[in-house]
DNA sequence: AACAGATTTTGACATAAATCAAGGAATCAA
DNA sequence: TTGATTCCTTGATTTATGTCAAAATCTGTT
């Protein structure tokens, strides 16, 4: 199909490479339309290849053996995921889901390997996308282990700000349960947190939408994570 | 050195190279000591290169604004480290510093990059690294938000007693502040830990030696971490 | 052997965040 | 519109772990 053309030659994977390369990929691929909810591998699983996201948004996650979820990374359009067994011959280190109905496309491990090995561009690429995977985890464990939820709160506000440049407000592209697995909490924590927030002066919560009220207080409040009570 | 040598030629990254690749490598490698406590480089430095440990052991760590330290990896010999900027470039995301007396070797990015462009197989070995540590990755954030302290640490043991594989005693190689920092948590709380697990019957502790005594306990608690009080 | 410094342990206490339980709101389908 | 399901909020309580302070132990050095 013709969008995942052009998704696949923007992508951060692939944009570079000559059309004839992008069709030899677009002939391996197998695109598969994904419902929200709906799994598309588990922890544990062989990984016999990789996906890119089309349309959509995927969650990548872990369960605790009571059931709590600590999401680890989204992918939109574009974004790769699933890599690492492809590289490191082992099974998938954590699961994948949709978390809204999406397509992706899926990638044999064998064509892969070959591509890359004839394609430095395309390893140097690859090499880039995890490295940056690498950096965000490390943010993350930085926020998990040494920060407070309303500091990841904080920082995850301005992050969006950020990438939907915008100074005064954002829109939750996910629900506020997710992005209380994503942050390594629950659902009541944020609740309280984002009323929290609020009663200070720093937000205006409606629904989805997310005023900034104070930028400088939530950058305080990002860094050294505390709240006056 | 020829100690250097042996060390790269044996490296994941570096294993399977013809031997007059490696005499390259060596020639455009600087090798540096570092003592304990000595600072590599510090998170937000540019990268213009990355190191392989050749002796010793190297903590890299994430500090709070109030100076808990988080260890996200600890690297010994024939281990790579400080890539991310190479591939990704930009700065450090967080510092390295020696934690024994040790020895390292600094690759400049640019002449890496170029043996990467060369050769596939370093591309791919170096893919498989990164792959390989965005498992553990996957690993220390499911720790740090899915299990409490108790399950890290049997977690920790049971790891430990594998990589050293020995059935019923083990060594630390690092003081117990780093085991608590590398764990996420503080001496205090690890003291603690250790002393409970010992009560408990499930560990013998005798400065760095720690003798199993209970194996399936380990292996409980490491997954579901609830110790009876 | 003895000191200085670092490391580890212990106790009393504070607190962030999880749990449990229930009630409200929003969303979707029929 | 109605009901049904999911999502979100709120309050009361518990709990794991951090903080602070001090003592105890270990380590290497002169």
């Amino acid at each position: 199909m013709s969008k995942a053309r052009g998704i696949l030659s923007q992508s951060i994977l692939f944009s570079g490479l000559p059309e004839t390369d992008i069709n030899a990929l677009l002939s391996i691929a197998i695109e598969k339309p994904v419902s929200t909810g709906e799994l598309i591998f588990s922890e544990g699983d062989s990984g016999d290849g990789f996906y890119v996201t089309i349309e959509g948004l995927i969650k990548v996650y872990k369960l605790s053996t009571e059931g709590k979820e600590q999401i680890l990374h989204m992918f939109g359009p574009g974004e790769p995921f699933g890599e690492v067994p492809v590289f490191s011959g082992e099974a998938f280190p954590a699961s994948a889901e949709g978390i809204k109905k999406s397509r992706i496309l899926f990638f044999p491990r064998r064509a892969f390997r070959d591509l890359i090995a004839q394609n430095p561009s395309v390893a140097m690429n690859m090499l880039a996308v995890l490295s940056r995977r690498l950096r965000n985890f490390t943010v993350q464990v930085e926020n998990l282990s040494l920060k407070e939820v309303p500091a990841r709160l904080a920082g995850y506000f301005l992050l969006q700000s950020e990438e939907q440049n915008s100074e005064d407000t954002i829109t939750l592209n996910i629900s506020k349960g997710h992005l209380a697995s994503f942050l390594g909490t629950i659902p009541e924590t944020l609740s309280r947190m984002l009323r929290k927030m609020n009663e200070q002066g720093l937000i205006e919560v409606e629904s989805r939408k997310i005023r900034i009220l104070d930028r400088q207080g939530l950058e305080e409040l990002a860094e050294f994570g505390k709240m006056e009570t």
